[in-house]
DNA sequence: ATTATCTATAGATCTATAGATAATGC
DNA sequence: ATTATCTATAGATCTATAGATAATGC
């Protein structure tokens, strides 16, 4: 067996693959992890509610995956994944917009939004298994917008004075500030239009 | 029994009212919960966790608590309480300057900015004890805030044309998603300072 | 022969109750 | 007499393992 076909049975964890159908089970499972994390968080969720809503028993469950952290870690993942596609099919807009268009995709998917909220409150405690993937992937988004403000301020495409640290803590901040009020009354907190409301204040249109 | 003393024995709960140690017991108990539901949230936070931080047995705890969830709803009235303190002590100064400075004694209170954080996260679930408190909480504030910006936009006194209710959105954004970023790394984002720089972009300096 | 799935269940928790004993208040 | 606190424990639930049976792949 190639490494390829093995990777595509789900990461080569035998010596021989899984079955045909392993991948469609293994998604099935994930999906369902968005759902349930997405609701109760880490904590809140347990793998009998996740094998339920994957149509599996919570053994059966425990097959694929061999913990609830490796399903947390996993759904993280593609969650990453899935937004770093959505940046590279942007990619031929300015930066910003890039970002935009990851606000205007999350609306299509609510259980993402929520999955990324309540996990990324959640894993504010040091010990939380997610704790380190957020507090690496908010650094990092920091620095990436942080540069981006900074190169608009050289251009004389800034609005305003504020450092371009501080713009980056805030348009971090309003995204996911947006989300959450768009979570408990979806009329009331319009998450695109908050967005760009604030990036009109802060940088030039024709930027 | 008068009804004053009944209150300040927790509550009047029987024929007689409690010790008078009873208070102090009670209050370190909620002091534990502050610590514990903002680390751990509600639902990754155990009674035994809760009455081993307050120095007393779990059914010690049960005595003056009936519930876990009473506990939570216990503490958010508390919260609720010492935020309205913070803003009536704030009276004479302009609204959004009131807002501005219970953020800053948050600072001081980094519990109850961690209790607030993921309980509002994880509240976003319907089923969540703390459901309908935050998000009615959420409700009145943006309520109180639109009504502001609208008032200064009355009188000339925004810099920018953004709809009062957008307005009000960015701003409750910005503190909730300011605090996220600053338990992941107080040194990263200064939530003062982020708030101060939004509202020096929104609002005339001598509003 | 290996993977997938299930039932049964171990072992550890978790919330809450029952009931005994000690401390306090009227 | 009531409140406070504790030990013991019921009853439920949770994660994960053991091992049987069925399905698939080489």
């Amino acid at each position: 067996m190639t490494n390829q076909a093995k990777a595509a049975n789900g990461g080569g964890r035998g010596p021989r693959g899984s079955y045909a159908k392993s991948a469609e089970v293994r998604q099935k499972i994930l999906d369902a992890c968005v759902e349930a994390f997405g609701t109760g968080g880490f904590h809140g969720t347990t793998m009998k509610e996740i094998a339920q809503r994957a149509g599996i028993s919570q053994t059966g469950l425990l097959h694929h995956f061999s913990s609830k952290t490796e399903l947390l870690t996993e759904v993280l993942a593609t969650h990453e994944r899935e937004t770093a596609k959505i940046v590279r099919e942007a990619d031929d807009l300015h930066a910003l917009q890039a970002q935009l268009r990851v606000v205007q995709a999350n609306e299509a998917r609510p259980g993402m939004v929520q999955l990324h909220n309540i996990l990324a409150s959640e894993a504010t405690a040091s010990d939380h298994p997610a704790h380190e993937t957020y507090r690496l992937r908010y650094d990092n988004l920091r620095l990436h917008l942080t540069r981006i403000f900074a190169e608009l301020r050289g251009r004389g495409r800034l609005k305003v004075d504020t450092k371009p640290e501080i713009l980056a803590n805030l348009l971090v901040a309003v995204i996911d500030g947006l989300q959450i009020q768009w979570l408990y009354n979806p009329g009331a907190a319009d998450v695109s239009a908050g967005v760009e409301a604030f990036l009109a204040g802060v940088v030039d249109d024709d930027a």
